[in-house]
Order: structure tokens, then C-alpha cells, then sequence
DNA sequence: CTCAATTACCTAACAGTGTTTATTTAAGGG
DNA sequence: CCCTTAAATAAACACTGTTAGGTAATTGAG
């Protein structure tokens, strides 16, 4: 405002009612975008959301997005970055509270599970959806590979996890020797979990809490020790 | 063919190449388009197909499939029957092969996951796509209600898993007495593999066969008594 | 301060989607 | 044989993601 500096403006001198014309940084534009479809996302389901909404709730048109971002996708791309930085320092967080490595381990899978609930539209962009190149940006290839090439806020959410798991059995706590498999199927329970929730709400699930408690009491139990003196600690309740 | 009716044919007689329109019994026609869309989706995917791709390949116009089916989901819906009939079959197939509850309820919830593994974009439909009113048609409501409408194959199919999990505690195999908790778990375990091999499958997973192993390994540990006999045979590999 | 270059933005259009309307025409029964 | 029924069509609607080309706001050089 107080930008009164009254120019010859073209040639038909003031249309009236001819919304002005703003001219914004691109750091500021591509931040107002993301914020906008980041919360449509949220409000209305990845599906339901398109350039021109996206657009009209910043105050643009559609086609200027595209000088801000290549596609639709790229968008969804910055959206998942964020998704997974902040997915990695909830697993930080979690796995930093506790030093035991069984309860570490724990900690980390309960906040997955309550991250991915928190956020259930991007966990189904980032973790259900089918994407060519997109999830495979976010995440593939955290291991086997040697290109190192600046891992991903992704494959390091995942080392997380991997770390955890390696720890559990190096304090020999698990008598499963193979701990890829072991945080795979680690990984893929508490998934399950996220993913059946978000999805079918209609079911008639039984309480939350109680739902994610069992989940890892089960597993847990599962991976321990045969005589592992924890055991009696698994709460194992209802 | 061998038609020579030889009809007055409206006014302007014989425009050359105009592919004779056919006309066939509803059911007939229903049926060829829910086979080409279910051909279709396995092939492409369920996103990338088009009721006039639907249409072309069945030989008519997009628009006279709505004489067939009110919209796109209808199509779903039918093919979604189908494949939770198949899945009931492949479940209750399974439980029968068995009579041990333990063995029983290992050898339904891999065929479980084999047959989602079988039928990946079917898979997907039915068990990671958000759709109002679709799944719940086609699963949901399986137990607590008292209206009983003629139970869906969905909640049969669940019911197989019910029941088995529910013998396994009156066999007194587990600690866990509430067995609704237990078979969600169960049935969250499984979804867990089968969703994640399905959508990332650039992911440098383990061998499919042995996270299937695995998984099931760490589940029927978990949920196992401590002093139950069994616990030495479960295979518990690699 | 002025003028030219850059480029954020807009208008208009494209091809594709699911769906609807009005019209044609094939098939079956009187 | 006509006449009704309804399966199929053609054409349009409103929506989607995306692109081409023109307009104008900002910036920096002279």
C-alpha cells in the first residue's frame, strides 16, 4: 500500500474494477501454492482438488501455476518433501526418548502409526498411491544402492526405522537374524494399521488407542525372544 | 452373419462403411462390459481407463453404457462383488485344507495375501481407494449391526478370518481374549504386506515368498501362549 | 529519470474426463 | 405390417490438466 506512484497505465486509462494486477517474488508464490493445496489436500482429499482451486484460493489463475511449478505432481513433490522431513524428526523424537532398544523400537513404530493418522491425506498420497517416479523420489532405493546420492528426507525415515530394528537385535532381544526382513515386516504391520484406518472408516473398528496398543503388543511379542525376560513386561492388554 | 433381410433401411440408402448398429440383450451387454473394464483395469490400472475406452473395446459409444449402469462406480461395484466372491472361495478353500485352528488361520490368511497379490488392482480398488459408500457396500458393517440384510460376500469373507481367529482362542492357542482386537490385527498384518508390495514395488524389497513367510512367522509368534507347545514349530526362518 | 529487457500473470484454447439430453433405429408383439 | 419399447447414438455439458501467446508489472542499465 501507499504506492501512489499514479503511472500512465497503458492506454484506456482505468477500467473500473479491474482487480490489479499482482506481481509476487516466485519464493512467495510457490509458498502461497503449496500452503493452498497442502490445505485443500487436507479439507478435501487429494482427488477433489484441482489447479483452478488451487488457484482461485491463492488469487491467481490456473495457467500461472505453471510458472511456479512444471505439473501437478511437482506440487504434490514439495508437499511430500515436507511430509517426510517432518515424518523423520517425529521418529527422531520418538526414538531419542527412550534408550532401551526394545522400548526404542516401540516408540518409533507408535509414532509412525499416530504421524500416519495425523496426516491422513498425505500418508495416502505418499504411501497408497501409485505415482511413476514420485514415491520413488520420496523414498526408493535406501539401501542396496551405492550412488548415495544425498539421501532423501525419505530413505532416512526408513533408516530410522532400520536402525532401531538392528539395535533390537544386536542386544539380542530377537532371535530373527535377518533384520531387513524383520523391519519390513515391522514397517508393514504398523502400515497396515494406518492404512486400514484412513481407508475404511466406516468399519466398525474397535477403539483407536486400543487398536494401535494391541498391534504393537503383537508384533512385539512376536519378535522377542523365546526367553527373553522382557516378555512379561509386553503389556498384552485387553 | 448370413442376414439378408434386405430392409428399406431409412431414406438415404446404404451410407458406405456405417458399422450396422447392434442391438443385444442387457445382460448380455452388462456382462461384456464388466469384463472389458475388469480386463482393462488389470491391464492399465484403475485411474488410466476411460468409459469410452470401456466402450470402444466393447464395440459401442461411452454413452450407452449408462443405459447399463448409472455411472462409473456401478461398474466398480459389480467387479468389487467378484472379487470378494473369489476371495470368500480362496479363504474358506484355504481354512478347509486345515484343521489344526493355528494351522488353520496361517494357512487362510496367506492365501489372504496371495490372492491380493493376484489381483493387485482389484486389490487397490477394494481395500486403499477412499469411495463413499462403494466399500462400505461391499464390506463394512459386519458385525454390529442387527439388521442383517442378507450379509455382503465382503463381511463373509471377513467372517472366515473371524472365525477362525476366535477357534485359535477357544483352542486356547493365545493369550489375547478379545478376538475382535485379535483378527483386526491379524487382517491390518496382512493388509500391511500386500498394500505395500502392491503400491511400491521399487522398493528393494527382500524376496516376496519369504516376507510373506516372515510376516506370518512374527504375527503367529506374537499372538502365541507362552508355554504353548507350538511356539517350536513355527518355522521362525531366516 | 527513462527506456529496454525480463517474466509473472492473464486470456483463450486444447484434449481429455464423467455424465446428460434428445434423437435415431433395431427388435418383438399385436 | 405397423407400432411400441428401449438399446444405441450424436451432441452437448461442465469439469479436469496443460499449453500458446499476449499483457503488463518489475528491475536494472544508461
Amino acid at each position: 500500500m501507499a504506492k501512489k506512484t499514479a503511472k500512465p497505465q497503458g492506454k484506456e486509462a482505468a477500467t473500473p474494477a479491474k482487480p490489479r494486477r499482482k506481481r509476487l517474488s516466485p519464493e512467495e508464490r510457490r509458498a502461497q501454492i503449496v500452503a493452498a493445496a497442502r490445505s485443500l489436500f487436507a479439507a478435501e482429499g487429494t482427488d477433489n482438488v484441482s489447479m483452478r482451486k488451487i488457484a482461485k484460493r491463492v488469487g491467481i489463475t490456473q495457467a500461472a501455476i505453471y510458472q511456479h511449478f512444471e505439473n501437478k505432481e511437482a506440487i504434490f513433490f514439495v508437499i511430500i518433501e515436507g511430509f517426510f522431513s517432518d515424518l523423520l524428526a517425529a521418529l527422531e523424537a520418538a526414538s531419542a526418548k527412550e534408550t532401551e532398544p526394545l522400548h526404542r523400537l516401540r516408540s518409533a513404530m507408535r509414532a509412525y502409526i499416530e504421524y500416519g493418522l495425523s496426516r491422513p491425506e498425505e500418508y495416502r498420497l505418499v504411501f497408497m498411491t501409485p505415482m511413476s517416479g514420485l514415491v520413488r523420489a520420496g523414498l526408493a532405493v535406501p539401501r542396496t544402492d551405492e550412488a548415495r546420492q544425498t539421501p532423501s528426507k525419505g530413505s532416512l525415515a526408513f533408516d530410522v526405522l532400520d536402525r532401531a530394528v538392528r539395535d533390537v537385535a544386536l542386544a539380542g532381544r530377537t532371535r530373527f537374524a535377518n533384520t531387513d526382513l524383520l523391519a519390513e515386516a515391522v514397517w508393514a504391520a504398523g502400515h497396515g494399521i494406518v492404512s486400514l484406518l484412513i481407508t475404511h472408516d466406516q468399519f466398525p473398528w474397535a477403539d483407536r488407542a486400543a487398536i494401535v496398543d494391541f498391534q504393537l503388543d503383537l508384533v512385539f511379542r512376536g519378535l522377542l525372544h523365546d526367553n527373553c525376560p522382557m516378555r512379561k513386561q509386553i503389556a498384552g492388554l485387553s
